[in-house]
DNA sequence: AATGAATGAGGGTTCATTCAT
DNA sequence: AATGAATGAACCCTCATTCAT
């Protein structure tokens, strides 16, 4: 029931942040979207600083989960890290708002004040890093710099979605979220894959 | 002379921010960072935001400045994508505070309130998008979808440039500043050449 | 037990207001004078100027009320006219800060901003219209222009009010404010009453 | 030559003030009015307030010029009266910008830190007193209260001229400025007359 | 005399957070 | 656990005034 509640303000604050960031999105606000009153809110979380990380950790949970699910199963790694990456695209194709706090407040405050968006900003690239290992020391990509490469699929990834997510047109969006993760995985396997 | 002050507190503004970030960054302490009043800061720009889309705009003009530079030259269309790459990394490796706020600001307020920052976000993928459609035309890489990829690029290299300013050891900053292009550069050429 | 709050804000912006005039009336000093913080202010009103036109509305709710409790009862006209004259007078001399606002602020702002005080500065002289226009159809008085009419002794009111309730003697202040109905109102009657 | 810019300084600073009321006429905006620069309207006025001051003090001194033209001159007091009257409200037919700064602001500030609108306020209603005072020695009035008897001409005067000044509708302007000498005249005669 | 950039105190308003109910 | 009125530090911005040129 206390779990309830809380999920009930973490969705109203992505309702709210989405619309207007982070820092223009007052805690009343949230509340009232919420249908709750402030002081409820201060029940489940100490800080509204709390709420964004709240929401960051609940998606790295989700692609951790995805992750370790994968991990389990037997088949190439490239086509675990497909997998991934399409899992993501669909994620935010299901929840754009979700997309937006993702790409708008990953970097914005300042550095360690909100670990769990830290968290979240080095889990994931670490995420397609030890995938991409696995594929060097499998053969099935040449070697190359994984921590920069990871890295550089995590920011095309977040340009991507930055782009559609926040873009006008609501075909456009779509479009961008369906063609955006074939795109990418060619482009980035075929530039791994060496000669 | 008008020029100066208001570069004084262009530069006031970067440090500030870059280690405050935009909102926690105050007028006053611009201004105080500046060696001028409060009051003068508004002698040059009409809100606190249009500080940041300056310093936006300053960094877009810079680019705009070498990328048309590049259009009269006479080399092959990817090695002008490299020499750009190559120009942003070392912009950033020269002043990181600038980076931090590239970085971290470039998605953070609602949309169109910052017509500056939209530029900037959309017309450094646009730069490279034209190189890619050109590079196209020319053979020199594979038919693809280049405003994916070009949006790729540029959030790869935020990525990168995000970790490395971001980074406590400065050791580490300085090596993935300079690692990085190439190894980006190696991943997308080949990833686009074509079979 | 909000009402209470509010009603306590009124006061205490009516004793700095008439003091201190609208505009020196800082929000911090009625917030002091009325024992809250500066945000209890905000609580119950939205800005500044709200304060303003609670003060007139209430003003106004209080002299509609004894007009429309005047319109019920069998009297001459002229007679209803006189008591309303006086009303308005000892409701001054017993608060004279709500009258020194009153005669201070009803025209400072520009026009439509303050809609309360509009209501007051046409509602009010509507009365004494109103009234006229009856003694005029009883045959009580002589045809006049009632808009002009009322119009001046709304004004002749003010300007009176405005002497005694600004007058450094508190003895000039009573005598006028006791002197000035029974002068004024032989004065209209006479000039009104026709050959 | 001197003169000249202080007379376009008072021009300046009426049309900006009745447009926007004293507090939110900033000396820039004077000064740009005027075609001058900021520090140039400090070399004519000391403060912001001496520049209110200035136009009811010219004001008064034409009205006084034109009641001392009066005081000469050999015909009934009550005619006197109405040419006053009269002269008045053909000023502010004329400039109507300089009426609505009269009407606004004449109550505006707390008390005396403008000597020159307390002169106006008390001087006008003064020369009005005096005539009344000879009036009634004369035998053309009965005996009566003169000092609330000229602030309540005084007020309904001003009351007329701010109806007309503020009205939306130019013609009704001009209606109410025409009829009100007269019927305020007729209304005021009358009711003094005496039986 | 004229200029206008510089000043900085001060004002209105917001909003995260608390706590008595 | 839920409430929401109360709080007050802090922020952005304005604008009267000054003074070096």
């Amino acid at each position: 029931m206390i779990q309830d509640k809380k999920e009930l303000i973490r969705l109203a604050a992505i309702k709210v942040m989405s619309e207007l960031g982070f820092y223009a999105a007052t805690t009343d606000k949230i509340a009232k979207e919420a249908g709750v009153a402030v002081g409820t809110v201060y029940n489940y979380f100490r800080q509204k600083e709390e709420i964004l990380e709240h929401i960051f950790l609940e998606e790295l949970r989700k692609r951790k989960a995805y992750y370790d699910s994968l991990a389990e199963q037997d088949m190439p790694v490239l086509a675990k890290l497909k997998k991934l990456l399409r899992m993501h695209f669909v994620e935010v194709a299901k929840n754009p708002a979700v997309g937006q706090i993702l790409v708008r407040e990953c970097r914005t405050p300042s550095g360690n004040q909100f670990p769990g968006i830290t968290q979240f900003v080095q889990g994931i690239p670490k995420f397609i890093q030890r995938l991409l290992d696995e594929a060097i020391a499998n053969g099935e990509i040449r070697p190359c710099n994984t921590e920069i490469v990871g890295l550089a699929l995590f920011g095309a990834v977040e340009a991507i979605v930055s782009r559609a997510v926040f873009a006008e047109d609501p075909v456009e969006q779509s479009e961008l979220l369906v063609a955006a993760p074939d795109e990418l995985i060619e482009l980035f396997i075929m530039g791994l894959e060496g000669e």
